[in-house]
DNA sequence: TATGAATGAGGGTTCATTCAT
DNA sequence: CATGAATGAACCCTCATTCAT
């Protein structure tokens, strides 16, 4: 990689550094290219050689950092030795929960605007190298542990979106519940769910 | 009330139906208060008097709006002559559905933004006169039914997150299933749901 | 008229001639809005509560200035008592003419893009209430000299067309040849088609 | 011509042409100088290697295009065997309006900001080795047929100037009359002209 | 010669809000 | 109460031009 290539890598990673920052501490409608480029201190029509609208760069934020979430809760599962396939979903589930109560404004960020069809393109074809293909890692993660999942993306869609939503309420604003007591509902709601799409 | 009085309030619900028209059809962050007060035939300024701002004007319609639709709901389910507790519930999650899906703009409106705070604040803070208490509907759903239920609120919250995430993208994108597939499966889930939050 | 009424006249009538110095001085192409509002004194969104666009505002000058014109040119005419109609024709051209070479911004803003089809437009459809309708004007003139032409709309563009054009060029570039020298030519030659046109 | 030249050339041709193709389908305004580096392939810079801006690449193509079709209806007349002078006049007027009604793009790009000046500049000092010099030719076309003009370029002028600029207006707005219908008018008027040019 | 990333002034346009009437 | 003309900051986006490579 050239010297020039290397100074263009180097000012998108600062674009959309900037502008994650921006995003999750300002939120997306309030954020203007304006205050990205000032702050990232290219000049305005920079941008534009990056990326076609704050839309765009928000598309491949938001790819980059649920990949980049799923993949450190991925891997603190498998340090932990977990392999109950049950037991598995159960740690990610908790593992991303922590992560975002800790981190309100990368919540609002993936959660405001982001539908399914946005969520499985991110995770399904990764933005950069190191990004995860999650959904390869979830069908190794049926493979693995031997289950038999009647119907493996519909049950993943609901659990997805029911700890999404529950957890984006509890987290933001404890209502009707705290995110510590919703866990231990979920949990087991969600072994219901995965009970009735296994096939013995 | 008084002539003055009679005509504020006509004003008032103009501007409120013309706003829905609007953010139903164009979506909030198309919406110019220049649109709402352009088509709703008053002047600049006359929006002012009545509301704070375009937020303002929102958070009302998503409260009216939602009562609104959950007293139909309720109003077929009580004509349907359905009694068991579970069935209530299924009915009036498919009622909702099938007339979101209807009227995909509204869906978009009292989706996009919608938190279960202002959710449960719509619903059990109503608006006007006639507006539906949910809060004790729901009361008196479970009443009725002679079902005990361990933590209603909480059951209800994982419920209805549950089906309006997963009804929004069936509805919006068909992604990963069509409305129509989901519906068996939400069923069957919430009833799972339900199972394990009965006391007998 | 109320007062409010007034002054919106009064300001868009600034908007007008500001516009028209600028256009006269730099050209459409190198005036830019917020020229003409910085000249006006008025601030940039009041532009738009009465014009489109710049080309708005350049279709409704070009109307103006070119009734003005010839109203000027046809009132000389009269006061000069001609009667016979290629004289009065010709009279009209070289009175036009004249006015033009002495304000080359005038000639340069209202030929530039100056369609017959806007010119037409203008001529017919004034736009204040003083404007001149040239198509009856035209018709009066024929009428009242008792002659009869053949296709007169036609041989008014003709005439019209030729003179505009070679009247361009040498009020602009003296090319090929002056003014002065232009006219005893033009003069030629416009009797030269009235006559062809003329039905006795 | 070194190996370099030629690539020099050929870069500069490849300009022009992309230019011109841009030009007559845009535009000339809405024609930008990456539109036209993009199209043809080469890196920004490199255009201010060969140009100084769109409107000295505008300029260049103006005379180029014009005397192409200058020559391509000398061409044609020659080929068709007409003598007589008034009759060659009016074949080229005929065959030069018959071809930019087929192209109206290449119409409004030589004709928009044309005048006389830039006109005969064109056909007087030809850009390539190819290009044709219609002061020549104009006169070796008078010398040839005999005839005697008493000012042969203020008639040419005038010809030039009323044909275009009726041509233009008929061509592209067909108003007040379509092509079709323009041509007898304009055949005869421009015979009119020219007689009261010829000495005999 | 040739490149093309970077610039940044400047373009047009929108719109929530105010306030004199 | 109601009006609506006026504001002007803020927005997004374009583009001719430069210059280090």
């Amino acid at each position: 990689m050239g010297k020039a290539d290397l100074n263009k890598k180097l000012k998108m990673e600062t674009l959309l550094n900037t502008s994650f920052e921006l995003f999750t501490s300002k939120g997306l409608n309030k954020t203007s290219i304006s205050d990205i480029v000032e702050k990232a201190g290219v000049a305005k029509g920079t941008f534009y050689l990056y990326f076609k609208d704050k839309y765009d760069i928000r598309n491949k934020l938001i790819a980059h950092k649920s990949s980049q979430l799923f993949m450190q809760a991925y891997d603190a599962m498998e340090k932990a030795g977990i392999v109950v396939f049950e037991d598995r979903i159960v740690f990610i589930i908790n593992y991303v929960l922590d992560e975002l109560s800790k981190n309100k404004g990368l919540l609002a960020f993936i959660y405001k605007d982001l539908s399914w069809a946005v969520f499985k393109r991110a995770l399904t074809n990764p933005m950069s190298e190191g990004d995860l293909n999650f959904g390869e890692v979830y069908q190794n993660m049926i493979d693995e542990s031997g289950v038999n999942i009647s119907d493996p993306e519909v049950m993943l869609f609901l659990i997805i979106e029911l700890v999404g939503a529950t957890g984006y309420s509890s987290i933001m604003y404890s209502d009707p519940v705290s995110l510590q007591d919703l866990k231990p509902h979920l949990e087991e709601v969600v072994r219901g769910i995965i009970a009735r799409y296994k096939v013995q």
